[in-house]
DNA sequence: TCTTACATTTAGAATTATTCTAAATCTTGA
DNA sequence: TCAAGATTTAGAATAATTCTAAATGTAAGA
């Protein structure tokens, strides 16, 4: 059987890192409210369970997940990176009034883009801007 | 007959803003090179011509140029906000290498993601990450 | 077990990009 | 010409992130 922490185990060892205290915490902060918070919110979320902790740990432990790819950072716009651990291929749908985050499927037609010749895509980053519902409803 | 000038006039006019010299300079040098320079490189560029321009000019120019719909704000990593004068729709593709960025074009298939309900979508932000020709060619 | 090497955490300093502030200057319209 | 408001400027302030150095923790080998 394969546990979630023997996969977050090995995701990390696989990189070269520990799994600690510390980051099984970041990662479980991001897992149990996946509503993308920045490096400061997870702080904050992981004091509760974990007073000692840093923000420098939080940023090394945030980049560690990155590195193993147990987390995506998520830049919608100029303001804080946040992090979300939903690491199937999909993109940001941003409510610029509210702020709101939607993870939303991307279409493979995307793989049709046109590059540049001979670039090598890695990853596709999608972000929509607009406004959700709610903020759409507020207006009139 | 609609000269570039007046044509940043109205521009920035129809937004409540003036065009001024420095505006024009910013301007010019985000058409001259379109490298998606980021505002500390359009600084040092618009210097040349204009030696007593500040940072804070620039920022400002910059920022009344996206308000007014001459410039797009274009964010591929966590670094400095680049420029970039196209205002046709088009997405970034971005060489993790060495940086370059080149404009790509979005197909209308993008129109078709499934958006939460009710979102009124206004922009997209396609950014393609990976490695260009040049950098592939290195690696090996 | 003891030791050594190295990874990790921590607090706080440093850095980077950007925004803010306040004074000086410019522009426009009455 | 004058007043109101826009713009520019230098530098201070802020926000997000990275760096630094010391303390602590951990794993592997003697």
């Amino acid at each position: 059987m394969h546990t979630d922490e023997q996969h977050l185990t090995e995701q990390l060892g696989a990189t070269g890192f520990r799994l600690t205290p510390q980051r099984q915490q970041v990662y479980d902060v991001l897992r149990h409210k996946r509503d993308h918070p920045t490096a400061e919110e997870v702080f904050i979320r992981a004091k509760h369970a974990m007073p000692e902790i840093s923000m420098a740990t939080v940023y090394n432990c945030l980049d560690a997940l990155v590195k193993c790819g147990m987390a995506r950072q998520v830049t919608v716009d100029r303001g804080a990176t946040r992090y979300c651990p939903n690491m199937h291929e999909h993109g940001h749908c941003h409510c610029d009034a509210c702020g709101t985050i939607f993870d939303v499927d991307i279409p493979h037609e995307l793989a049709g883009l046109t590059l540049p010749t001979g670039f090598l895509a890695r990853h596709f980053d999608v972000a929509v801007h607009g406004l959700c519902a709610a903020c759409v409803a507020k207006k009139k």
